[in-house]
DNA sequence: ACGATCCTCGTACAGTGTGCGAGTGCATTT
DNA sequence: AAATGCACTCGCACACTGTACGAGGATCGT
């Protein structure tokens, strides 16, 4: 059997006298936020929450589990709208930075995106809601399927550059100055790109990143749009 | 300093009689593909080489520099067309196909993604001919920018999931009966998801994909192209 | 023959996930 | 009250990781 995750089998029944299943959780998730993803070790996580590190397996099945419902947690912080109320492009373009809001706050997440399968209750329920946002638009079968998919395709392969990129610089925020013009001689004989790096000096980083974002987003809107009317 | 990468500085002469640092990348190469990200180890990648694991250190300077040259490698397999020969829009669209092909030759790429700046030779080289191509498109100032980041989202974020889905039906492939069923209980309350499910399940899941790549990158395509007329 | 330089690698250290089995405390049954 | 069983904790051990260090070998210019 290749394929297993915790949402498809039964959990542990809850409301013992230890531990609960919740509290580990979001433990994780917050020394995920502190540390990253590497920084989570099953010996910190335990130390954490004053207990040894093979208490928490009782809880959990593996590591990897463990990583499924921290990742299914974060889900939870997606806010979606009602497309009824206030329209599709709307309820789908809130969702949209809502999303990325939730990956910049949870870096860790951009490196789960790839390995984890989408299946805990919390990112099912976005789901089952961009599946109506569209389905509102006028997507008909398999159309849903795809408008979702591009979004959120737009969204994580957006987003997750960001993060590494947000990383890299680590809590300097800024480049510096030093590593621009490393950076500018590393594409010295890329004729288009230098125009690309220096137009990029002269601005704010993170107001770019918003442009950009938004740039992107209202594209993707358009051309979902426009797959409507033909 | 936060900032390093194999590119930003200088590398060890070559020529040298010993190992080379090609057939070192290359080796690392094929053990990725075979193994995965996390089935590549020094000592394994040693042993391939018939060498010590510590051997290595003498090309590389730790094992995400060797990772930084490994996805800079693979880079040096997408087809980049000319936009002057076949329009800007043939030329995207090609270039978006093989990005997508590369990476599912190379599933390791996906979780590589999130977490190094794309700065060696042939990642700059791509980056170089997509300016072009957005260029040629009729795009001034920063929406060159905009106009690549918006398209290599987009294919990244689609196909990282597909990469995702595929090691976790591991070798055979197809989903099973079986696990359709798991799946359809664990959306058994989320009324939107059923339909979706339910129509997959009739489908060809390989077809379906591509038919899915090929609506959101029409979407992409026509939503960029919408920029330019107003 | 003698360095110097390039290159290899054994050993060691701190860290990882987790299987195993012994131990603790509380609840229920006898 | 005693005994049984369950829920839970955790120390130890194993196989594995990246890589710092330093001792050695090989090849070359002189």
């Amino acid at each position: 059997m290749a394929f297993t995750s915790v949402w498809l089998r039964e959990p542990r029944k809850p409301g013992g006298p230890g531990r609960s299943r919740e509290e580990i959780v979001a433990a994780a998730v917050e020394l995920l936020d502190e540390e990253g993803l590497d920084g989570l070790s099953m010996r910190k996580l335990g130390a954490r929450l004053s207990a040894g590190a093979t208490s928490l397996y009782w809880y959990v099945a593996t590591k990897d589990e463990l990583l499924e419902l921290a990742y299914d947690q974060v889900w939870g912080e997606m806010t979606v709208a009602d497309p009824d109320k206030v329209g599709w492009r709307d309820a789908v373009s809130v969702l949209a930075h809502s999303m990325r809001q939730v990956m910049l706050r949870h870096p860790w997440l951009a490196d789960l995106l790839g390995r984890l399968p989408a299946l805990g209750p919390n990112a099912l329920h976005v789901a089952d809601r961009m599946r109506r946002m569209f389905k509102v638009a006028g997507f008909r079968g398999s159309d849903v399927d795809f408008a979702g998919a591009t979004l959120t395709a737009y969204v994580f392969g957006m987003t997750t550059p960001e993060i590494a990129w947000n990383s890299a610089m680590g809590e300097t925020g800024d480049d510096t100055e030093e590593m621009r013009a490393t950076v500018r001689r590393a594409v010295a004989e890329f004729p288009e790109m230098i125009e690309g790096v220096d137009m990029n000096a002269r601005a704010d980083p993170r107001a770019m990143r918003e442009l950009s974002f938004d740039f992107g987003l209202v594209s993707v809107l358009d051309g979902l749009e426009r797959r409507l009317t033909t």
